[in-house]
RNA sequence: CGGGGUGUAGCGCAGUUGGCAGCGCACUGCGUUUGGGACGCAGGGGUCGGCGGUUCAAGUCCGCCCACCCCGACCA
């Protein structure tokens, strides 16, 4: 790894992306195009994602469970919608047991149908709503082109589908989960994301509204981050969920769907990485410091090492890693741990013990200006806040950066200006063939419509008609 | 699927007119090192993407095939 240096952002962004992925030892390339293999330290802070959000979901009355891997065919042909959005990158199983299947199962793409068609078995009354069931999993979209996390063929997430009697209650429930993921980027990722609704032409097959947290990356890319689904009655007309309501009568339920994927991985990734390598939130970092002994010889070891075991105990609330390999220089150390993004570093050398001091250097201030040395006395402490702050300062800056790269775009001109080096905040008539000729145009497509909106009317800022709402246009992944 | 490119050690690459398959990093062992990417010595590691052809001789020349990457049409 010595020499070994990062492509910088500036230089080239999406390298800079690959290496980090690989560098980082988060996930590996695996021997089928457009798969990947999510290492233990990547996979590490995968469960640290579905922790937050899995106390999150639970808090909120819902339920895990597990829907099979594979779905007859015919089962996503059932909503309309939902099969022309999806056929094109289904993968298909015909053979089974070396005879050609009689109906072919597809590998899920998402599990609205299976679950729906067991919804209809579980539901019979107005008493046995609502349902909040959430499955982690994986699912398998044949995509063309792939990016490690960002878009692979299978990719791991969580899949929340509900229930309700009332339209209300099942948007409320999508909105409540939008809310859901918008608190767990903002406090546990450090990622400033917008709460919107998509567009029609981008919204979920099937769904009736689709809702979205959109993450604005460092090349200033937008990242959908997480979405949530309301669908009316759409699937449950597709898949029969009837129940009979207070008034003895038999009415279609309402349901939800929302997910959240390692896509989110990603999004760490571009929203707090630097130059130097990964930089991790202190609340989902695997590891959230490493210690990081000095010693020149074997006395100086015999020194440093038990200050450094009490250091550790010391700090034993916390994610501590110690690396007590022999034979690597401090710095070495210091630029493999900064790779991997572990936000602080404690370093305990013979000074250290000494003074009754070590030195803290955190990862979002690289060099000097994040080194400190503090005191043993109360460390617990010092870290705690450090952490903290940490974890503040990475937001602030996330945000800051993301506010200073939103363009309120009036007219076609400074649109099409924004979305190169930003995205464009404007007025929109509400039409597709405003979005396809911003699209075709610049690449850039509409993000959402932000919850935030400023009210009254404008023009739109493709055609010049009347407008009610502002949306983000970005060029995204 | 259209346009461009690359396949040689784990990674990055060199390989001349066809003539012993190499270099850097990584890896193993020993020794010296260690507060911002240490150094020396000694080692291990190859179906040169695959198949076929030309030739005394092919990493190199010819043909076919395959894979992957980048750019255009889809997406958590």
């Amino acid at each position: 790894m010595a020499e070994d240096k990062l492509t910088p952002q500036s230089e080239n962004f999406s390298e800079w992306y690959n290496q980090i992925v690989q560098k980082a030892e988060l996930a590996d390339y695996a021997p089928v195009r457009g798969c990947m293999v999510v290492r233990p330290y990547g996979w590490a802070l995968w469960e640290n994602i579905q922790a937050a959000l899995d106390k999150r979901f639970k808090a909120s009355g819902h339920v895990n469970a597990a829907f099979p891997l594979l779905i007859p065919m015919s089962f996503l042909e059932k909503e309309k919608e939902h099969v022309e959005g999806f056929a094109p990158e289904l993968a298909v199983v015909t053979h089974g047991g070396g005879e050609l299947l009689e109906e072919p199962l597809v590998v899920r793409p998402t599990s609205e149908t299976i679950i729906g068609y067991m919804y209809s078995k579980w539901v019979k009354s107005y008493r046995d709503l609502p349902i909040l069931i959430n499955q982690w999993g994986n699912v398998v979209r044949w995509e063309m082109r792939t990016r490690m996390f960002l878009r692979t063929l299978e990719f791991y997430w969580q899949e929340g589908h509900t229930v309700h009697s009332t339209d209300k209650e099942a948007m409320e429930e999508t909105r409540r989960m939008l809310d859901t993921y918008h608190d767990f980027a903002v406090n546990e990722g450090a990622v400033p994301v917008i709460r919107g609704r998509k567009s029609q032409t981008e919204k979920f097959a099937g769904a009736v509204s689709s809702w979205t947290i959109e993450g604005m990356m460092r090349d200033t890319r937008a990242l959908q981050s997480g979405t949530s689904h309301y669908f009316g009655q759409n699937f449950a007309k597709a898949f029969d969920i009837k129940f009979l309501d207070w008034n003895n009568e038999l009415q279609y339920a309402y349901t939800t769907s929302w997910g959240l994927s390692t896509r989110f991985v990603g999004a760490i990734i571009m929203t707090h990485g630097d130059d130097q390598g990964l930089i991790l939130p202190p609340r989902l970092a695997p590891t959230q410091l490493v210690i990081v002994p000095i010693y020149r010889d074997d006395a100086e070891r015999s020194l440093v090492m038990p200050v450094v075991e009490q250091v550790r105990q010391k700090l034993a609330a916390f994610r501590v890693h110690v690396d007590d390999r022999d034979g690597l220089t401090p710095g070495f150390k210091y630029h493999e741990w900064e790779m991997r993004g572990v936000p602080l570093r404690v370093e305990v050398g013979p000074k250290d013990v000494e003074k009754n001091s070590v030195a803290l250097a955190r990862r979002d201030q690289p060099g000097k200006a994040g080194k400190t040395f503090v005191s043993q006395d109360g460390l617990e402490h010092s870290v705690a806040a450090l952490l903290d702050e940490i974890q503040a300062a990475l937001l602030a800056r996330a945000t800051a950066f993301r506010d200073e790269h939103i363009y309120d775009a009036k007219d076609y001109q400074e649109l099409t200006e924004a979305v190169q080096k930003g995205w464009a905040l404007s007025w929109w008539c509400g039409s597709a063939e405003c979005e396809a000729k911003v699209k075709e145009d610049t690449k850039a497509t509409t993000r959402c419509l932000p919850l935030d909106q400023p009210g009254g009317t404008g023009k739109c800022a493709v055609c010049g008609q009347p407008a009610t709402e502002k949306i983000y246009f970005a060029r995204a992944y």
